[in-house]
DNA sequence: TATGTTGTTCTCGTTTCGAGAACATTTTTC
DNA sequence: GAAAAATGTTCTCGAAACGAGAACAACATA
């Protein structure tokens, strides 16, 4: 059941009508979403992510916060840029001496 | 086409019928959605992304740059601890001192 | 060699999707 | 206030796609 759909369009202010339009599917097929009387496809599911600029999870309701937790050494393998400061995405060597500067810290704290 | 699940599943040394048997489907059905013959349903992609500790976007190789990119300050007025180095989570006070670091190695690198 | 595991693809029965139609309400227009 | 248009809901029907099982080749294991 898509509850956060409803919510999504009224923030757009469109009808169902105008938001199927733009989806190029029928209206009683997007009510169906609403209401919970049907599901959508996949695809569909990703064009209505789109079109209210959402995520599809966000859709789904589904809780991502605990999933979004970085093991940095992991990033630093993916090397996906995933890290940005001030508006410029970190460098993987930017990462790498910064993993080197927090162990050493680290270390030198546990003496204390 | 859901091309993220065969790196996934091979990321946690699964075969196809181990996968199966922990969503509780047949493994023809789950062999299908790595393949493309098949899609998922909605509720059996969410419990896919369960499975695999992931997001439904990710699997679907959706851009979400909103969700995976992390503005270093902004992290810091979160005060969550969402990046994590060898199993610890990363302080308050470490996040900070790496983002002057870094500012100022980036500075420096500007005068070459 | 024989047995088991792995991944692939086909068929079949069933589910369910998507569109259209019909309807009651509400809103707009004259 | 009446007519017309728009909105949201729910039903039916045909078509599409799902999920399981079976059968298969390729490979590993005992």
């Amino acid at each position: 059941m898509l509850k956060r759909l409803s919510e999504l369009r009224k923030k757009k202010n469109w009808s169902m009508q105008e938001t199927a339009d733009r989806l190029g599917i029928a209206k009683s097929t997007y009510a169906g979403y609403e209401s919970g009387y049907r599901m959508p496809s996949i695809q569909a599911l990703a064009d209505i992510a789109d079109l209210y600029e959402t995520t599809v999870d966000y859709i789904l309701d589904r809780e991502v916060e605990k999933l979004l937790k970085f093991e940095l050494n992991e990033l630093l393998a993916s090397e996906e840029h995933v890290l940005i400061l001030d508006h410029s995405p970190l460098t993987v060597e930017e990462l790498r001496d910064f993993i080197a500067f927090t162990r050493v810290k680290r270390e030198l704290k546990k003496d204390l």
